[in-house]
RNA sequence: GGGUAGAUACCGAAGUGGCCAAACGGGGCGGACUGUAAAUCCGCUGGCUUACGCCUUCGAUGGUUCGAAUCCAUCUCUGCCCA
């Protein structure tokens, strides 16, 4: 086992703030396993990976010996945290979350030693809570310390709602740090109130106060706001490794670095950017899939839009038995048939007319052609979408 | 509970009886250019239509009118102020 000096060292990296490297030091210093909090509501079914920086550095901890606790907020999930978030969330339903909790702990376990992982759910202790309890709960905290946070504040000044319930969830997260006695929670920066709060009724609870390790927050294939499924700006880790691969490789280089930085925990190589890119996308299908799966990536990417090779790329089917023989109609079905898009006829006319359909490799143009389609060509639909013909 | 202001397309925001499928900005999409990126330029951005045009849309429901996003009534939701 390495020193506690070492182990900070090795935690720090990647990190955005800690509260306190005395305090983490001190508990290092132990020589017992720490009991190291990561909450995660499941919201969606699936993570991505603006959500594996916590678990990689969860991860982490584990391999320098401490106890990984996992809580599944099923509870919390059904009010939604208001961190960074300018409208409240829709509220789900319990059975939406555990079918979600499901997959999810399949996924995080791509990530952390399910040998050394302790997942819990919250609702098992708050669905037991009283009302009075829950009343003792708030009497710990202010209105005034709620209004600091930026995001109700935000809303405030906006003259949007902020519901009571939403005022809760800082409340819950900090009791679930009491519930497990956590040594050290990691959460991103947005979750710094949230935190303290866990603080503060650990302390009211006779407890040591927990550490508060903050990570900084992916930034979503947009560059500017924060990876979330609800803005699709999001990788998921479950996702097909040519998915993964061609959405890395949609970023921009400002974004490649922070990637490199918070997902591989090392500067962009001194090689050509492309390159570089390709690394970084190919290194995290490997991560999720298998080093085969990310050549294969690279090689499918490289074929398609590199070479612009669409002939010998796997590309999805699509039977033109049945369809009218016009463009319009062909691109509508392919769309529809391939891609589970729904494109109107409108919209797919403007696609020929601006020219982002080919034929073989031959704009089309002309909304009202009915070129001569056989089985085995290809026909392009926009950037990243193209069909074979049959 | 009382007063008051508001609800417009993906988002923000004009429009206050016909010239409104609805300005403008953002976002999104397509094209050119590139490294498939970024930046830039051009175009598109309710549905059906080759087109003329037709249909549905401005919180909801009714009403006035030849004609309503615009006027009236009721309802729903939200902000602010007062209690």
């Amino acid at each position: 086992m390495k020193s506690p000096e070492e182990q900070l060292a090795i935690l720090k990296r990647g990190s955005a703030q800690i509260i306190s490297d005395d305090e983490l030091l001190a508990k290092l210093r132990l020589g017992r396993p720490l009991n190291v909090k990561l909450g995660v509501d499941p919201t969606a079914p699936d993570i991505h990976l603006g959500f594996t920086v916590g678990l990689s550095k969860l991860r982490q901890f584990q391999d320098l010996g401490h106890q990984a606790i996992l809580i599944i907020g099923d509870f919390t999930a059904m009010i939604g945290d208001p961190s960074g978030r300018s409208k409240a969330r829709r509220q789900l339903t319990h059975d939406e979350v555990m079918a979600n909790a499901t997959t999810f702990k399949q996924q995080a376990f791509k990530i952390l030693d399910p040998s050394r992982t302790k997942v819990v759910f919250n609702g098992e202790w708050f669905e037991l809570m009283t009302f009075d309890s829950v009343m003792k709960l708030n009497a710990h905290v202010t209105l005034q310390q709620m209004l600091q946070r930026e995001d109700f504040r935000k809303r405030l000044d906006a003259g949007e709602p902020v519901y009571l319930h939403e005022i809760q969830y800082p409340i819950m997260q900090g009791w679930d740090s009491v519930m497990i006695k956590a040594d050290v929670e990691l959460g991103g920066t947005d979750q710094l109130l949230n935190c303290h709060v866990g603080r503060s009724l650990q302390r009211e609870e006779g407890q040591h106060e927990q550490v508060i390790f903050l990570l900084p927050l992916l930034e979503g294939l947009d560059g500017v706001n924060k990876m979330s499924k609800s803005l699709d700006n999001y990788v998921g880790v479950a996702e097909a490794p040519e998915m993964m691969f061609g959405k890395l490789m949609s970023i921009g280089d400002t974004l490649m670095a922070r990637y490199y930085e918070l997902l591989l925990c090392e500067p962009v190589p001194e090689i050509h950017p492309m390159e570089a890119k390709k690394q970084l996308a190919a290194r995290l299908v490997a991560r999720y899939h298998s080093e085969e799966a990310a050549q294969a990536a690279r090689a499918e990417f490289e074929m398609r839009f590199s070479k612009k090779d669409l002939d010998h790329a796997e590309l999805p089917s699509l039977a033109l038995a049945g369809l009218p023989p016009d463009i319009v109609s062909v691109v509508v079905a392919a769309y529809a048939q391939c891609f589970q898009i729904t494109k109107s006829r409108g919209d797919a006319r403007r696609l020929v007319e601006q020219g982002s359909i080919q034929l073989r490799s031959e704009k089309v143009g002309d909304a009202k052609a009915t070129p001569a389609m056989c089985a085995g060509d290809v026909l392009k639909l926009d950037k990243t979408r193209a069909v074979r013909l049959a």
